[in-house]
Formats: C-alpha cells, sequence, structure tokens
DNA sequence: AATCGCCTAGTCCCGATGAACTATTGCTGC
DNA sequence: GCAGCAATAGTTCATCGGGACTAGGCGATT
C-alpha cells in the first residue's frame, strides 16, 4: 500500500512514516504543508492520503480537493487530534474517504487506511455514530455533524432499508421520482458510499436506535 | 383487493369468505379444489388467492404454477394447518407469494395478503426464521427448510449484507461474475424478493445469530 | 448406472441505479 | 434585503442489476 503522510507535526509526521514502514507499507511521501503533501500525491499517486485535519484557514478541505483531483484513485483519510474530531462530518462531505484520531495505535489506524483503500468508509464506529447522529441541541458543536443527514434523508434511508425501489419511495413520499432520486443522491455522497445497500449496511452495522432521529423513530 | 379463496374445507372457505368480506376485500372465489380454484382465478384476475397446501398429490404446487400462469399479477398465499407448515420452504421456492397458518387471526392473514399484494414475502417471522435455519439435523424435518439456502446461497448473502456488488463478490468467492450473478438470482427467488436490498432487508428484519449455518458465522 | 442438486459459466434484454450536473422555490438567520 | 440551505425537479450518460434462459461438471442418493 503506497502511502503519503501530510502533518504539521514533524515528529508525528516521521514516526508514522517508520511505523507505517514497518507495517510493510511504502510510505512515499512525508509533508509538512498542504501544499507539499498535494504535490507528493500528484508525483506518486498513492493508495491513500493521510492528511491532518489542523492546517490554518480551510487549507485541509480544499487539500482534500487537490489531491482528489491530481490523484483520483488516492484516498485521503483525515487525521486529527481529538480537539478537532467535529469536523468529520464535513470531511466525508468534503470527499475524505475516512477519518482517524491521532490517539489511536497504529494498527487502527493501518486497519483504517485498509478499509479506505478498500473503497470503504474508514471511520472508527464511536465517532460515527456521534456523526450520524442529529445535533438538535444548540449545546451541541455543530460542525460534528453539521446536520449530517436532513429529517427528509433519514425517511429517505428508512426507505432504502425497507428496500423500496426509487418509485416506491417516491409515493411514499409523496414526491417526483427524480427528487427521491436526488435525495440518495445527496445520501449516498455524504455517507460516502456508492450504492444504496452499502448505505443501508453502514447504517445497520453503525446504527443505534438513537442513530435515528426522535421523531422518525 | 380482490380475492380468491380455495380451501376443501367448506366451512373454513364461507367462514373466511365472509370474514374478508367484512374486512372491506372483495371476495370474488371460493373453490374447494384446485381446478375451480384455478378457474376462478383465471376468470377474476384477483389480486391474491389464498391457496390451501393440503390438496394431495402435489396439486397445490401445480396449482400455484397454473395461477400464476393463468394471471400473473395474481400473488398466491399458502393456507395451511400447523401439521402442513413443513412445505413452507418448498412454497416459496415454487412460486407461491407467502404462506399464513390456519390458527392466525383473521387480522394476521389480512396483513400477510397485503404484504403479498405489495411484493413483499408474506411469511410468519416464526415461520420464516425457522425456515431460513438450515436443517443440519437428521432428526429435523428435511421439508421445512429444503436446505433453503446453500452454504454458497449464505456466504453470498453476506457478501450482499455487506454492500458488494456482484464484481466484488466475484473476487472475494474467487468465481466469475456470472456465476455469482446466478447465485444471487436463485437467491432472490428463494427468498421471494425482488432486489438485493430487499433480501438484505429481510434477512436483517428476520434473521438471528441462528439464521446464519454455523460455519458461516 | 442414473438422477438429482449444487456450483459453475454463459447469453440477451431492459429497466434501475449512480454520477454529475443545473435550476427553482421557500425558509431561516444575519 | 440577502446569503445559505433544504427540498423540489429536471437532464444526460454509463453502468449495474434483475429476469429468463441454457449448459457442463461433479458429487451424493437412489
Amino acid at each position: 500500500m503506497k502511502i503519503v503522510v501530510c502533518d504539521d507535526h514533524l515528529l508525528l509526521l516521521e514516526a508514522l512514516g517508520l511505523a507505517l514502514s514497518s507495517k510493510g507499507h511504502e510510505v512515499v511521501g512525508l509533508a509538512s504543508t498542504p501544499e507539499e503533501g498535494v504535490a507528493a500525491v500528484a508525483e506518486h499517486h498513492p493508495d491513500v492520503c493521510l492528511l491532518d485535519v489542523n492546517f490554518p484557514d480551510g487549507t485541509s478541505i480544499s487539500a482534500i480537493h487537490q489531491i482528489r483531483e491530481a490523484s483520483p484513485q488516492t484516498k485521503v483519510v483525515m487525521l486529527s487530534a481529538e480537539a478537532d474530531h467535529g469536523i468529520v462530518g464535513r470531511s466525508i462531505a468534503e470527499g475524505a474517504a475516512g477519518y482517524v484520531g491521532k490517539e489511536k495505535p497504529i494498527v487502527e489506524i493501518v486497519e483504517m487506511l485498509d478499509r479506505a483503500v478498500r473503497g470503504q468508509l474508514a471511520v472508527e464506529p464511536s465517532l460515527l455514530q456521534r456523526a450520524l447522529r442529529p445535533q438538535k441541541s444548540a449545546t451541541d458543536d455543530p460542525l460534528w455533524s453539521l446536520q449530517f443527514l436532513t429529517d427528509r434523508e433519514w425517511q429517505v434511508m428508512r426507505c432504502i432499508m425497507d428496500g423500496q425501489t426509487t418509485e416506491e419511495m417516491a409515493s411514499t413520499l409523496g414526491v417526483q421520482r427524480s427528487t427521491a432520486r436526488t435525495h440518495v443522491q445527496n445520501l449516498l455522497t455524504k455517507l460516502g458510499v456508492h450504492s444504496r445497500l452499502q448505505a443501508a449496511a453502514l447504517i445497520s452495522a453503525h446504527g443505534t436506535p438513537e442513530t435515528w432521529p426522535a421523531h422518525l423513530r
């Protein structure tokens, strides 16, 4: 697995490089700025890029886009300190394939990278659960989920998990096919999956009763 | 909902007719033999036909085929006494859309008929669970499930519930796409559903840990 | 030995689905 | 009023998925 790591903490950067190498992976680039990171990805086209979310002024987010443009097959996995976990939802929405905390052991990080390259959403269940749960209370950090799924999208999710087709869904929701299609599309994008089935699998694997908005349960 | 009922117990037949009528459904035919039942279906093209499984010499099974041929949109729901529950799997495999026991209250039977016309598999969870569980022990009645799903099909089911596409499935199973397609096809037919998603919904709704063959859990 | 069931593999057809867009409406908060 | 967002609706295109088939090889049961 070819990997580029991009983080401004040089100590962590080098340590991660060594650790990943020792696990049998090929670390083809170590970058300390988003620019270097994007350049390294463009040059080496790695399988996955570990990218710090902590770069200032949203440069991490724009780096996601640049990386995906420069090397579409490269999966971007966000790397974050605990204090920054708030943007897990945002990261995925912007095109990241995964999100891991710096406090996690190397083995778990490698596992998440594996998931990412297999095309699966690579988010620790604990974070995913929280990200999936809509934040209704004003005291909750809205960045946590950005209302990860809207009410309508949760309803669409229900239809999907009932095995309904687009048409059935449209009639149960009382909208046009095209609208139902759009909702499904947005849903898939937000969950970072590529089929309704994967979306259903994701929710049934990580979902708890509390995952669902109370008024839709 | 237009209904034809076919059962050789005249008392039950008429009682069912009255009961269904009182529930607001249109009973367009009451038949006491498979022949009459098929004829009634051919004439009225009902939404659903309640058919006794207890007719001799497999005439119930052949009646399923005749009904589906004469009126493809008509759903066949098998009606059985407790002693005959053994062929629930067979019934579905032969094209029935559902299976209800005569001991059930009218409301449940109506609910199952509703499920059937909505295109869902109409089998009581308790029976379904037993039908889904492969019978490994020789003391179990083999007719119960007819090895409802084969080992390979359970593996395919796993892949489906993991959200894999046909191609991914083929590679994890080490076979050609076409083979994986065939397994999926057989699986859908056996479960009486029309999409992978519905199959996944079915198993996750009715499946228990014991539903899965021990060596594949 | 013959049959049956399972696994394997393939074909054709068509509708459903997912990707990638644009665009309008209406609500909400600034 | 204006910006942002959700919901609505639409288009085009390529691919996937499901239905309906056929068929060979292989092991087990009869």
